[in-house]
DNA sequence: AGCCTCTATGTGATTGTATAACATTACACA
DNA sequence: TGTGTAATGTTATACAATCACATAGAGGCT
């Protein structure tokens, strides 16, 4: 048993926060990524795949051994290595996005155009949202440039309570 | 031997990336915290001194088992929790700061204001520099307030290359 | 002083996260 | 068909974080 499985995935839960057909949403992100891995020459191979799928699930992040243990339920390798992998191909890709906050990884829900993610997490229910953020603009970026600093990557990360749990919380 | 040891530290280390007396900013700090303290009604335990002082040595972020290494050095406990609940203080109280890209630990270097702070960490020195933020206006504040976002914490770190790793690729 | 309560510390054990190191297999392609 | 490279499998271990429980001190109170 790991940390996740404490909470019920919600198969219908929250994409940004709203409701939508979740089974066409995960088969189409994963053609999707089929597609593009074969038109960039990237080996999108059964634990890869798996992976993605499994992400894809819960627009939830999940840790790495939490994926591991469905890895293993589908007969692939279990150790974490395996799980470890095949998560740092997805988001090298961008396919997948690092929950850094929660040491777990989450689906990227635009993965054919390249941008700077934002999350907002809720420490509730443990939704997560992606949005875009542009932190080099803004009090960030004047720092690094005042004192040279070369910004490679950013981590955005909100912290707070989701529509749906502001909800449960006022009723 | 933790992972830290492997990097030396420099005691005239970049502070925002710039240079300083370092041990006047140690003390300076340490005794901030002891007047703040005392006029909260907080309990600046040695613990509590010591992990902080540890934090000031250098600019940059150290994990808990770093610390823990430098309390047994110096007669503390050494098991995990004992750096945990000093850390916990420490962050709590906004005398330090936890880096999540990073899972460690840095003291603030202005600990008095209360501030949404962000960090610029260096990928090849490991050094950190905090600095200002304000996430929550542009992009992201857009967006949770469109989808009904209640945020209440931002993380916001930039990896990257500090000015003196920059100058040094450049030689 | 003595007592009480609450906070902080010490310690052992356990769980979760992540990577190093190395052997093996699958694939691309000359 | 061999050969190099990328991907996978597996063991072991390092690092991060928390639980549970015992003990010690600080401060308030009579």
């Amino acid at each position: 048993m790991t940390r996740e499985s404490k909470k019920t995935a919600d198969a219908s839960g929250p994409l940004g926060f709203a409701h939508h057909d979740h089974g066409a949403c995960v088969s189409d992100a994963l053609e999707a990524a089929e597609v593009r891995c074969a038109a960039d020459g990237l080996r999108f191979t059964p634990v890869r795949r798996k992976v993605l799928e499994i992400l894809l699930q819960e627009h939830r992040a999940l840790g790495a051994y939490a994926i591991l243990d469905k890895l293993r339920e589908d007969g692939f390798g279990s150790q974490p290595p395996v799980a470890y992998r095949a998560l740092d191909f997805l988001v090298l890709n961008g396919f997948a996005h690092r929950i850094e906050r929660l040491n777990a990884f989450i689906a990227c829900v635009h993965p054919s155009e390249t941008h700077t993610p934002a999350f907002m997490i809720c420490r509730l229910c443990d939704a997560v949202a992606e949005t875009q953020s542009s932190p080099a603009r803004g009090a960030l970026g004047d720092a690094a440039r005042a004192s040279g600093f070369r910004i490679e990557r950013t981590v955005v990360e909100a912290e707070g309570v989701c529509p749906a749990c502001v909800d449960k919380a006022e009723a």
